[in-house]
DNA sequence: AAGCTAAAGTTCGATGCTAAAGAATACATA
DNA sequence: TATGTATTCTTTAGCATCGAACTTTAGCTT
């Protein structure tokens, strides 16, 4: 095998051929587009990583500031609801809600009217941070399809919203970890 | 159960809407595209995970099963090729293996023509579990993939594969961890 | 040979996550 | 009023990961 230096990722086609060798039950234009909707998804994950390193915060961070920002105004949530949010548990709510308070992304604060709920807010420094994050995500994606027609957008998202709505009728939400928000 | 009486995952519509509201420029259409692979891919790897727990492996498991069912007969690799193959550190892998060692999945042996390096290799329950999860995979992907015809299938996968390329080009290769393999 | 340098894995300390137990508060009801 | 129960958040213990130091071996260089 010519491959020299390290392991790193094989081509597309390079994988479909290997899948083809070791699993013949398999058609290729299925594997194709699974390999290439993943594939994908992970690159957009790792540009939307190093943009948000940029602005100095980390990826978990952005989760958080997204869910409260697209709350909408007074941009307030609870622990618990932001972790349902999130996909993550209550506990580690806790410890990523400690970081960005100390961060001042966000402010914490018992909620006086119901003694048991904590109030976690935007802070205004939380959203200019998201503000940035989202120039940068716009100007990213905007260039992603910059070479598809207006006819290709429109056809694309009309199929990725069939598959959507097929994926999510198959399994009647699973709770799963949510990786990444939109 | 059911629905979550709490804060679970808005619709991709009301998603879109609130971003129209709290940012404006943004063009709709690429959001919905944007929005559309995320969450697609966000279920299908939920499926992936419950598909493999109900083989009773974990993904990180199943990562590796494909990583050495990938590299052909004899199905072996190094430690090191194999984190880099999954985008994790060597000291990760090693944990890795003690797990799959013990699970019976894989065995490792010292390289006796080079006593530094050792081979990790697939054993035939690795090989029946991997062959299991594919058969698992395949119908997914097929029935995700049901409703759309020939053509469409064909204009997906080149338009994705367009996406593709463009996103690689604009990163020349970031290291990032590859959250899950194909 | 003897000693340097590089490479491959493992070990160590810290971080962030989960699951489960615990503490504080609200609410219902006897 | 007192008590049981549900809800919300925090704490604790365990696990997987990372970055970095360390160990062993191979291949040079002198």
């Amino acid at each position: 095998m010519g491959d020299t230096p390290g392991v790193s990722e094989p081509t597309l086609e390079e994988q479909i051929a290997a899948y083809q060798r070791e699993f013949q039950d398999l058609d290729p234009q299925v594997e194709k587009i699974v390999n290439a909707l993943s594939r994908l998804n992970r690159r957009m994950n790792v540009a939307y990583g190093r943009q948000t390193a940029e602005l100095g915060i980390s990826n978990a961070d952005w989760e958080v500031l997204k869910a409260l920002v697209l709350s909408g105004a007074p941009y307030q949530m609870g622990p618990s609801d932001l972790a349902k949010r999130l996909g993550l548990t209550p506990a580690a709510m806790t410890h990523r809600i400690d970081r960005m308070v100390t961060e001042g992304l966000v402010t914490r604060e018992r909620d006086e009217s119901n003694r048991v709920r904590v109030i976690v807010e935007l802070t205004p420094a939380g959203r200019e941070k998201w503000l940035e994050a989202m120039r940068l995500a716009t100007v990213f994606e905007t260039d992603l399809l910059q070479d598809l027609s207006p006819a290709e957008r429109a056809a694309l998202g009309d199929v990725l919203i069939r598959l959507l709505r097929r994926v999510e009728h198959a399994q009647p939400d699973a709770g799963g970890r949510l990786t990444d928000l939109d």
